[in-house]
DNA sequence: CGAGCCGTTGATAGTCATCAAAATGAGTGG
DNA sequence: CCACTCATTTTGATGACTATCAACGGCTCG
């Protein structure tokens, strides 16, 4: 294998769902990109936009958006390295929300052409991808879920157990780890004002269920910041690790 | 085509958005199906279960939903004859949330495995099916902009809005509709309280954006509506149909 | 005709939004 | 290296929207 190919993360992602032949990968491997780094507020891709390009995000966060008709903003899902920004729209030929860099990063862009064909002619490759935004879906529940039914609390601690986790599972993290929002981009995934996050914060700190200094967040006590969030991660259908004993979020 | 195929408006759906050919049609309805008629309240799926088989609803309606640690509940989707209930875990090994019939109805049971099958060998059956899963995507996070920015008023008729419309793509409408769900439900399906829905829909009637007369609901103001609901179609990636003119939403 | 679900109505309380402004930290340029 | 600017975080006071509790009326169905 190429060492450090930049569809690495992306790629070994994909295999840990569905095991691919050596071939797909290679044919994965083998599509032509364009690496671009991008600052921080940057958009891959905008509502109502024509996706032409399908773009991995190799580091850094992203995030995806819609915004209402009076000017408030919702965010819908958080995008780590490793993952496809627009395997959403894949098969869809208007972009129905938006896309931004939540932090400077590093994207690779792949044709969104080439990845069609190669979805219609690896029927593995094919399936991968359907798995993947099965995954995302599964996610997007929880978010309705969240935004729905739980007090601003435990929207937070949910999105914060959401987030370590997710991290973690890609090796992202160990122990505590550098939250890449803002308290407002954190109110607009949990449908708050930025105002009442940071007093939530605040009392998540006070009852000693996470530390932060400055963004960098810790849970001294991971079972209780699960409780307090109703979180359970069987919706994130990660891969069974046989190693999750040597988890710090397990 | 064998006339009233139990799968016709599943398979004429799949079809619209993205045209299949005939072999690909045949091989689905070729699948060995059984037919149940079910009760209102009957779980399709059970959210932690194994599922084996695919239904698709012929008529009736149901509703995907989970329920938090406290025990209230969230609908996460509505299902409309012709839907798939279980493309969403046609990938994934086990459920992440259940489905419930919200009336009686019939459903057409598949085999899980042959379907899988089926997208596998059969890539244009994989990519319509990729395609259905991501418009389904693409609803579930304009719920979640519904539930997280916007106020009862919105939501509610915003929910009337996305229904109408469904409804009326497949034609199962004219004019006014038939409510299937009880203000219970829309509750559940709005992050609100039933009695907090009841006096929002007394509020629509009462500024004339719906009739209703038991749970027939009726429009007599679409724009209005609409704009009550900050609601676009767009993200339903419905079609485009030549025939908008003679449609009473559009 | 009774039972039970569903819809309706009223009164009260709580969570969270809104408005305003100060404090902190980071990045910039002189 | 320090002053300056701007984004972000923090704090306080007030009010709105929606939840909660409780009870009654109306359908539908067995």
């Amino acid at each position: 294998m190429t060492p450090q190919h930049p569809l690495e993360r992306f790629i070994w992602e994909l295999n840990s769902h569905r095991p691919l032949a050596d071939a797909d990968c290679q044919a994965l491997l083998g599509l032509p990109l364009c690496i671009r780094k991008l600052d921080h507020g940057t958009y891959l891709i905008r509502e109502g936009a024509l996706p032409v390009t399908c773009s991995v995000l190799i580091d850094g966060f992203a995030f995806r958006q819609k915004v209402t008709g009076d000017g408030s903003r919702q965010i819908i899902a958080l995008c780590i390295p490793g993952d496809a920004v627009d395997l959403q729209n894949l098969f869809l030929n208007v972009s129905d929300h938006s896309v931004q860099m939540m932090t400077r990063g590093t994207v690779a862009d792949l044709k969104r052409s080439d990845l069609q064909d190669l979805a219609l002619s690896r029927p593995a490759v094919g399936a991968v991808i359907n798995k993947t935004t099965l995954i995302e879906a599964s996610i997007l529940r929880e978010w309705v879920v969240n935004v729905g039914r739980r007090d601003a609390r435990e929207r937070i601690a949910h999105v914060l157990c959401e987030f370590a986790v997710r991290l973690e599972a890609r090796g992202l993290v160990s122990g505590g780890f550098e939250l890449p929002m803002t308290q407002e981009q954190l109110a607009d995934t949990t449908g708050l004002t930025p105002v009442h996050v940071n007093r939530v914060l605040k009392g998540l700190e006070a009852d000693g269920l996470i530390t932060r200094q400055r963004r960098h967040i810790q849970f001294p006590d991971w079972r209780a910041l699960q409780q307090a969030g109703d979180f359970s991660r069987h919706y994130l259908h990660l891969p069974d690790e046989g190693g999750v004993e040597h988890s710090s979020f397990a």
